[in-house]
DNA sequence: CCTGCGATCTTCT
DNA sequence: GAAGATCGCAGGA
């Protein structure tokens, strides 16, 4: 994945991701219909998706079914390769590089995607803020994967996250906490 | 290392 | 009105 700024690219390589299936998938987005926050999922795939949550942070998904199917991958964490000191000041936390997009907000933070980017074509070549790169494949036998993070009810018994084992900038995995009420 | 909690606001019910 | 596809800090072991 390349993020092109006006200070210059950043390439990202992706080492764990969620897959979320439209209306079939209670941990979707998209499971109760169209609404005008996720009706990009509902569009073209290869288009991004972007939500703001929690009050403060932003996550990144890139459109995969045909249109109308409203499914997508959440983009959960990655290795920046190249351009890192382009994201080393938004993310003054991370204690080293590896941290720099370890977790989906952390991701889309590292490199400047904001719903500014919402509805953004991936696959529309150098021109685009943000392309999706046909990278080395990692061969199918050196994924795992296992149950989403955060996603609880129905949805949770999915085992549709992926990751790359024993790579460092996975992020660690958290069931999900219901929030105490006020 | 680990656990608990506050931040902050959009979205849908 | 309440919960949310989260993170970072404080405090304790």
């Amino acid at each position: 994945m390349v993020r092109r700024t006006p200070d210059g690219p950043i390439e990202l390589r992706l080492t764990e991701v969620e897959a979320y299936d439209g209306a079939n998938d209670p941990g979707s987005h998209a499971y109760r219909g169209r609404t005008a926050r996720n009706s990009v999922m509902f569009g073209q795939p290869g288009h991004v998706y972007v939500y703001f949550t929690y009050g403060m942070w932003h996550c990144m998904n890139l459109v995969c079914g045909e249109e109308g199917r409203a499914s997508a991958v959440l983009l959960r964490a990655g290795e920046i390769t190249e351009g890192a000191e382009l994201t080393r000041e938004r993310r003054l936390s991370a204690r080293n590089d590896k941290e720099l997009a370890k977790g989906p907000a952390r991701l889309a933070t590292a490199l400047g995607v904001d719903r500014s980017l919402n509805g953004t074509d991936a696959c529309a070549g150098p021109d685009s803020p943000l392309t999706v790169l046909h990278g080395t494949p990692t061969p199918a036998d050196q994924v795992l994967n296992g149950p989403r993070t955060g996603v609880s009810g129905p949805g949770g018994v999915h085992p549709w996250r992926f990751w790359i084992p024993n790579d460092p900038t996975v992020s660690p995995y958290r069931p999900h906490t219901p929030r105490r009420r006020t």
